[in-house]
DNA sequence: CTGACGTGCAACCACAAGGTTGTACGTTAC
DNA sequence: GTAACGTACAACCTTGTGGTTGCACGTCAG
């Protein structure tokens, strides 16, 4: 359950947005309805909608129904999971080998075709 | 030294690349020059050195002349802030806030303007 | 000195990204 | 039932991004 498979792709392009870093700050403290983050930025509510949605694919965030709202919530374990990322470029700079072959190649398979 | 200013917005966006993803592996295990670089890619040397300046900007990757050549450095210190950063959701997602709020003050000046 | 190498940069192209407005549709309130 | 709310999505525009080729410049080998 901890273990969540996380696209480095989406999740590093989803946190590069300063108003998605917001919205995920925002929702990890406590979870808020897609109108009332908006209601937070000057911007459009489709704006902000599209953000929530592609803080969604990157797994970041999830929607739940709530009558007539959609009640956004911060994924940590998607953070987390970020966060092992960054461990193994710790541990390749330290000169540690050995598993993160594998782990680098599937990362790696659409670089060097 | 070790408190490394980092910009997220370059840093997340220089990481949503896999290629320059994999560059950064490559140079934190050893040191190597654009053009080593750029052979182990199925693209224009023009390309590749465009990534490692994404990444330079990003401060992933340092440059050093030796020679004719520029060696690139894969940067540990800026992974550790991101991971740092990081953190900091972590600890919004426990309910601790205290010096939280500046911080993130920081980073959200130009979400909300 | 000349030539090859390694690098940086500009111009260009295709497409993705972030924003807008408008429309549609289910759900609650009255 | 009607109206208002919350949401989703399509169409569109503009800018940014990842790729290309071509050219210029410094550095080393001969």
């Amino acid at each position: 359950m901890v273990a969540r498979q996380v696209d480095p792709d989406r999740v590093f392009a989803a946190l590069a947005d300063p108003t998605r870093r917001d919205i995920v700050t925002r929702v990890l403290r406590e979870p808020a309805s897609v109108s009332t983050l908006a209601a937070g930025y000057a911007m459009s509510f489709a704006a902000v909608q599209k953000h929530v949605a592609v803080l969604e694919r990157a797994a970041l965030v999830t929607k739940q129904r709530r009558g007539r709202e959609q009640l956004v919530r911060g994924e940590i374990d998607t953070v987390r999971a970020v966060g092992r990322l960054l461990d193994d470029y710790e541990e390749l700079w330290r000169g540690r080998i050995g598993r993160m072959e594998e782990l680098l190649a599937e990362d790696s398979r659409k670089d060097t075709p």
